[in-house]
DNA sequence: CATTTCGGAGAACAGTTGTTGACTGCATGG
DNA sequence: CCATGCAGTCAACAACTGTTCTCCGAAATG
């Protein structure tokens, strides 16, 4: 397959990838919603109106900025969580993984941090499609986890989508540290180590009927 | 003191209310960065020109945004987590007290977690201290709990900062769960009760020195 | 070699934007 | 009661926006 992809087809995805490093870029000091066409096209060094034979819509280049920040991520998802180190070294793996890809592609970090919530719809579902898949690829991983056994799918869903989200939190943390302040960047690897390791802890013991508190699991007591 | 406000003020402070309810509706559908001058004034009724006379701009117009959607929650964080309850009736009431104030106030929690990694830098650092004071004032709660005895004042800190990001997250969740599905609205409570209660159990062993696991306080092995 | 396909340029369109200066009318303070 | 202060209006500005239609040149197809 695949028959080294002819000079005009080649050209086509050039400049579409200039567009979307453009628009990334321009990115940094705004928002999508506010993100015009003219300004990306005059930014990639092309005519406003060449812009439509790539996307519809800025919206459009948006999404394709999803696909590109977030897409290629799951295999790495898929090998973190599938190691079978022990709690203390799998924490150092996944926080050095989170940093090291920040430094590598803040703008697309950013991006994704910006627009989760952002005012552009479609771009909006975009990211919670793909975070959606990331958790589901989390709680597989966990399941697969002898640690995990006697884990209801749903009690082991809420720990993946609790990972997640501590995911984005401490690399949004990393993306404030400045590049020149590696105390900083110290600060936070350590925060973030800690808060998952009382999340592991909070792990090992769920399934525990601890002492003079009521059961852990079950249904809830009132209502 | 107060004398009751003269005729003059209370107009001007009753047409600022004006453009913050007008921006506020506005950007349901939109960004920061992306909403207009005019746009805040012909929805509020006033000339362009107008706006000057309360706003600096509608950055300026923003950070009083933040103000209005923060600034008056500092007490219902003090008295939910000073609260002596028992864990689980103290996850109940805080979570019955975030639903809540997200249907008082849906415009107010969208735009905060929209602009507080938003495009324009002085709104989301505004946004940043409010949280910053938040997670301060958790950790000083936490720190009158007899069950936080041992624990070290960043320990409390990082923990606080856990509590406060997962106040968020389900806020989110709660903007997202459309008010015509109350079954939606429950399962994003049991979610969120759960991930409240697998903190509270790692924050009840986090000084224990649990069988054959590494140490979970104290310096990291490597490095 | 002749024809078709198609990425890109250019000009033009009606709207919108932020900001200015000079103005008006009315509540305020002496 | 009169003079000052000041919220709000109005007109005008240059600059910018998204989108349309027409055209050009070169790669692709046969």
């Amino acid at each position: 397959m695949s028959h080294t992809l002819g000079v005009r087809q080649a050209q086509k995805l050039k400049t579409r990838q200039a567009l979307l490093d453009a628009a990334l870029e321009l990115l940094e000091g705004q928002s999508l919603s506010s993100l015009g066409l003219r300004e990306v096209t005059r930014a990639a060094g092309i005519a406003p109106t060449a812009f439509y034979r790539h996307f519809r819509s800025v919206e459009d280049l948006g999404v394709a900025l999803v696909e590109e920040a977030l897409g290629s991520l799951h295999p790495m998802i898929h090998t973190t969580v599938s190691t079978t180190d022990d709690g203390e070294e799998r924490i150092a793996r996944a926080i050095g993984l989170i940093a090291s890809h920040v430094d590598a592609h803040p703008a697309h970090v950013r991006f994704v941090a910006r627009e989760r919530h952002g005012g552009v719809r479609p771009v909006r579902e975009a990211i919670q499609d793909q975070l959606a898949r990331f958790t589901a690829e989390v709680g597989q991983g966990l399941a697969e986890d002898p640690r995990s056994a006697g884990w209801s799918e749903d009690d082991l869903l809420m720990l993946a989508q609790l990972y997640v989200d501590q995911m984005l939190v401490t690399a949004s943390l990393f993306l404030e540290a400045p590049a020149t302040a590696p105390a900083e960047r110290e600060r936070v690897s350590r925060l973030a180590a800690r808060q998952l390791r009382l999340i592991g802890i909070g792990r090992r013991h769920w399934l525990d009927v601890d002492g003079p508190s009521r059961a852990p699991a079950g249904d809830t007591p009132g209502t």
